[in-house]
DNA sequence: CTAGCAGCTGCTCATATGAGCAAGATCGCC
DNA sequence: GGCGATCTTGCTCATATGAGCAGCTGCTAG
């Protein structure tokens, strides 16, 4: 396109989309027919020159998600804009709204659901709606016991979404990671506790978020783990957490050992799961989201529009 | 509006402006008449859900160029719009851009054109277009031997604005600022120097930016004041200077002594010139843009569109 | 209980816009 | 300088959209 066709193009945007004439009258203006603004403003927008965005915590990315569900094979993915954000929080928050509606609208509605905790999955349970279903059961599908840092939350959120969903609550009455995998093997035995994990992995539903592998993880927070840890863990390939266990970029169990003191279902039932929602959003989650992704350790995504470009970089 | 309208004209938007599906389309998608996904989503629009931008090197925001004019009584505002800037290099471009095409497109195409120096009218001359005019002479209105930095861009600048208008140059063989009154006075009268003064009393059009009153000011990377003494201006309430006087937020002098010691023609000059382009935008300029807007000391204000927006701001 | 009223809905009709096409302009290539 | 190839232009016609209006719904005050 010429230089001088580019530049009426331009005036003719300005015209059309901040004055709201019309094409007729931008022709007039311009001196050119209307058919020509027609092609111009066409051109503007071919070119990428015009910009929308829709400004709104509930606006999602249409095209991303379809890219993402054509792309990986996801059975639904839902990408919440970052347009307008002001900060991280407020990147939670759409996300975590997001993931609320998108469980009120589940069909069929789940029986069990299961779920994993922290900071997001609580963000959830706060933006949940009372009633938001009738009789749906939720049962923890990981160790929540935290050591130090608020205690109670992860009961809490489970207890929230169950209570607002109208159905029972279950908890799994264990600590996330245990110091030896004998006090693990004698609690795994017991029977209150056996019941609890029977129930998860039978669940018809499961919500999960992912942590990152570094000083921020909630491991660190919670007590479980040392920073010292965490970055052994990222030498050999941990990207992230999932229900507790870290993976590597191909999803695969990265520390054995530490993984069999860990609590809570395996991940291949994750894997076999009919719903798995994963909801993973934030700038230092692009790693761990690939690899929870690619590796099919969910088959709904929920997720921020950076991440879900950055996840159709590459693979 | 109800909750649940605002999430529905979202969808709609969605489905509206990401992937072009047609109002009556939508209308089969969320279960709407198309009459009620039309009304939704003027609403969305009103709402200021949907933002539109214009991103390109030359694009204007001719809302605010119209506010301008109908609040401050300008003959003409150029305002930039910031959309996609990258730095601020990026803007002053984008300016320079605007202040040459509005110098091209000028009629009636001025005799004799009156202007300062600096970054921003070096600048313009760069981008002005080989040819941009036939016939116009320039000349300078204000000293602008520099000191130390850049000797000789003052008048590379003139040089250049007249040779691709195809017309002639003079020079104002002088300083901006004289060390002592008697040394500016006994130019003053000097035959050679007078001409040039006169010449730019009598310049058809003027063209000239605008310094903020700061340790970045250009007075100080030529060597014509220290810090020190900015600091004392500011102090007596300079917001900046413009061909070369220090102004007050009144578009007063602020150092009639320091005044009396700057070389070139008179405010008044400006404030009775039928046009009188000023082209300033930055971050740092929002108060001398508004100080010489609003004493009348140009006609034609060129400049950003947060500068413009501070602009409407108070007065 | 019901008259009055505000707001919403679905419609008709006028207008704005985009697709597609034939004629004209422009270009490069020899 | 001639001549086909390509691009651009102005058009017709079909479609999409917005304005305006009558009827309906639901609500409130007597």
């Amino acid at each position: 396109m010429s230089d001088i066709d580019e530049l009426l193009s331009i005036r003719a945007a300005e015209l059309y989309y901040e004055e709201d004439k019309t094409q007729d009258e931008i022709g007039t203006i311009l001196r050119l027919t209307r058919w020509k603004v027609g092609r111009l403003l066409a051109q503007a927008k071919a070119n990428g020159f015009i910009r929308i965005e829709i400004v709104h915590p509930r606006a999602r990315r249409l095209g991303l998600e379809r890219a993402l569900r054509e792309k990986t094979g996801l059975t639904d993915a839902i990408v919440v804009s970052t347009a307008g954000l002001v900060d991280e929080t407020d990147l939670h928050k759409r996300t975590a709204l997001a993931a609320a509606d998108y469980l009120t609208a589940l069909r069929p509605v789940p029986r069990t659901l299961g779920i994993s905790w922290g900071r997001t999955l609580h963000d959830i349970s706060v933006q949940l709606k009372p009633g938001w279903a009738s009789g749906v059961d939720v049962v923890q599908i990981n160790g929540g016991v935290s050591l130090n840092a608020r205690p109670g939350t992860a009961a809490a959120t489970a207890v929230n979404i169950a209570q607002k969903g109208g159905g029972q609550f279950t908890l799994l009455p264990s600590p996330a990671i245990l110091e030896r995998v004998e006090t693990k093997h004698a609690i795994a035995t017991d029977r209150s506790v056996t019941a609890v994990l029977e129930m998860g992995s039978a669940a018809s539903a499961y919500l999960f978020s992912a942590g990152q592998a570094d000083a921020g993880s909630a491991h660190v927070d919670s007590g479980y783990l040392t920073v010292d840890q965490i970055d052994e863990l990222v030498r050999k390939g941990a990207v992230g957490d999932i229900v507790g266990r870290f993976i590597d970029s191909a999803g695969q169990i990265v520390d054995p050992a530490l993984n069999e003191r860990t609590f809570g279902i395996p991940l291949e039932h994750l894997r076999r799961a009919t719903t798995a929602i994963a909801v993973i959003a934030g700038p230092r989650k692009h790693a761990i989201a690939r690899s929870v992704v690619l590796s099919r350790l969910c088959t709904v995504l929920i997720t921020d529009e950076d991440t879900a470009a950055a996840l159709l970089q590459t693979p």
